[in-house]
DNA sequence: AACTCGTGGCA
DNA sequence: TTGCCAAGAGT
């Protein structure tokens, strides 16, 4: 790693908010520097690319134009305003910090890194960018992309996977922003690492700071980060019920922990849950399903393997292939099963995950 | 500290 | 297909 001087880093600092004034992207949360604003984009882009965030920002602020709306909101409507974006545990979190904002805050924002990172939802990297873009406070925003463009100008060889190496990023970064404008200058580092120094095909030949990019100088961009690699996803076989009494579906919400939190699918069964031997026929699951309706729920189905080909959705650390049933639910009582029937004309007021829309595409192709 | 939590794009 | 990456936070 390599330290910079003083006048370096001034010269550092006027070439990039230069190219920044001249060629900083023209985003919808950068009309002005409201913190509502700067919050929710922050929460969507998280580990979401700036293209896929611009429709549901737009659609979101419609929706919920203030704090005070949002915290309101019925959570249905949230996960709708999010259905598609993935980790949904964020707008749910959200919900939580505008209710924190109005029953702790008297619905003020602070304007510290330090306060609002007390803020549910909003860790290290949201913190510095809304007080560094709302508040004009001079903190880092470490996210990939400053993680990535630093490794690289400085050559810094820590593991940007292992948490402690954020610390060692902000101290460096923290000599760096300029006292005077450092929202710009944080969002100047996302527009370069989304530009220029992307992670893959860098352009550095031609970025406005490759002077100060010491790795590109010596020929080494491709090896900044230093990033250790994650696992695989496992593999997890599943059984989706479409199951239909009275013409309507039977539709599940999940469980409010863990994956896809309170959204709705088909019943969705883990293989490994069902009460099969090793090597099992496909006759011996058409019985198993049977039998862990009657056993979880009290419902009497009576499934019957489509003869489609399974559907396949992988998740960060998840690989799923999912086999797809029929099923008829005989004199259906709801009473022990989480979830309700629902008409085909109903179905989109449910907000679902993605693989939902993957199985309902292999059952009735468009 | 390591693991969990979605989805789309790209080579 | 596979693997990796994209404005991370909670536990």
């Amino acid at each position: 790693m390599i330290e910079w001087s003083p006048a370096t880093i001034s010269a550092f600092q006027t070439t990039l908010l230069a190219w920044f004034d001249r060629e900083g992207r023209d985003l919808p949360w950068r009309h002005d520097h409201e913190p509502y604003h700067i919050w929710v984009s922050e929460i969507m882009l998280q580990q979401t690319q700036v293209q896929t965030v611009i429709p549901y920002y737009e659609r979101f602020m419609a929706w919920f134009p203030t704090v005070t709306a949002l915290a309101q909101a019925p959570e249905s409507q949230l996960l709708k305003a999010w259905e598609g974006l993935g980790y949904y545990s964020r707008v749910r979190n959200m919900q939580r910090c505008a209710r924190q904002l109005l029953a702790d805050y008297e619905g003020q924002w602070p304007k510290t890194a330090t306060e609002l990172t007390e803020l549910i939802g909003i860790g290290p990297y949201t913190a510095g960018a809304i007080a560094s873009i709302a508040f004009n406070e001079p903190v880092p925003a470490v996210d990939g992309n400053a993680f990535r463009v630093f490794s690289r100008l400085l050559e810094i060889d820590a593991d940007i996977a292992k948490p402690q190496t954020r610390s060692l990023f902000e101290k460096v970064i923290a000599r760096i922003i300029p006292k005077d404008r450092p929202g710009d200058f944080n969002q100047a580092i996302m527009d370069l690492g989304s530009s220029y120094m992307t992670a893959r095909n860098p352009d550095s030949a031609h970025s406005p700071v490759k002077d100060f990019n010491q790795a590109y100088l010596d020929g080494k961009e491709l090896d900044y980060p230093v990033k250790t690699k994650k696992p695989r996803p496992v593999p997890v076989d599943y059984v989706a019920v479409l199951a239909q009494a009275d013409g309507q579906w039977l539709m599940t919400q999940r469980p409010s922990n863990g994956m896809l939190a309170n959204l709705w699918t088909v019943p969705l069964l883990k293989v490994a849950d069902l009460d099969l031997a090793e090597d099992y026929l496909p006759a011996d699951l058409e019985l198993a399903i049977q039998t862990y309706f009657q056993q979880e729920y009290q419902l009497r189905v009576t499934g019957f393997d489509l003869g489609l080909k399974p559907v396949k959705h992988t998740f960060t650390h998840q690989k799923w292939t999912i086999q797809l049933f029929g099923a008829k639910v005989e004199q259906p009582d709801l009473a022990y099963f989480p979830g309700k029937l629902v008409s085909t004309a109903q179905l989109t007021t449910l907000p679902m995950p993605k693989v939902q829309e993957k199985i309902w595409d292999r059952y009735q192709p468009k």
